[in-house]
DNA sequence: ATGGACCCTGTAGTAACTACAGGTTCAAGG
DNA sequence: CCTTGAACCTGTAGTTACTACAGGGTCCAT
């Protein structure tokens, strides 16, 4: 398989396969006597645990401790839990910083009338 | 006032606020005899709304649209609104997507033991 | 053998800073 | 008046996780 079918398959782009190999998460392929990439399904296994590792939010650094815990084969478990549980940590308090935010911007958003003059309590707010 | 102080005074670092300057989100200051970067109030209060706007995750882009309708003195209440909507708008989805993540994340850590076997169900998900 | 879809490398750009290196200025104490 | 050290200066490069070229080479079906 050519990189861009791997790249339909798993729906990451090939720049983006390619940028991963250079920073060492997918590994160099084999390539042809043109010096093609070709991919089996180990590589397409590979990504696609990457790709849904980044859509679950974890950093690629993250994702490089996930993929050598899996690599090395002997893992714990618990140290896999133990990351997936600090993440959970980490998406609360964005949600909260988030909730917050749009509290506030709710609270400015209603004293606005959103009318003409120049005189914005949006603005007024902000410069406080 | 220099820059240390006006950065004291305003929880912005000293970089970031150069940094603002170049990119034209900050006037260029006055400077003493020697170079050195002189502030006033309208300083300050410039950069408190720029500080407040990102922690309210305005981008810079943002803060630019925002800092433009303040400076004419002639925006109009309604644009400002519009913005601010948008942004709610997107806190919105951000928190959806955070919360999904969370979910998935809880049910696959849910599922695992925390034990040392080299069978893990949350990698075993990720693979999938 | 040829055309066009695909692939290659390398570099530079994105957001929003942060972190130096290597030098200059300011203000307070002696 | 002079020194010292904290604070300031510019300019460049690094960060994260890609994305977007430019300017070429390869593959395969006709």
């Amino acid at each position: 398989m050519a990189i861009g079918a791997l790249s339909k398959r798993t729906g990451v782009k090939i720049e983006t396969i390619r940028y991963y190999e250079r920073i060492g998460i997918m590994p160099n392929p084999p390539r042809t006597e043109g010096g093609q990439r070709v991919y089996g399904e180990t590589h397409m296994k590979r990504l696609t645990f990457v790709r849904r590792s980044r859509e679950l939010g974890f950093s690629l650094d993250d994702v490089r401790a996930l993929l050598s815990l899996a690599d090395g084969g002997e893992f714990t478990c618990g140290e896999v839990k133990e990351m997936t549980v600090a993440h959970i940590g980490d998406i609360r308090r964005k949600i909260a910083d988030l909730r917050r935010m749009e509290r506030v911007l709710k609270e400015m958003a209603s004293k606005c009338d959103g009318g003409d003059v120049p005189d914005c309590p949006i603005l007024e707010a902000l410069s406080s």
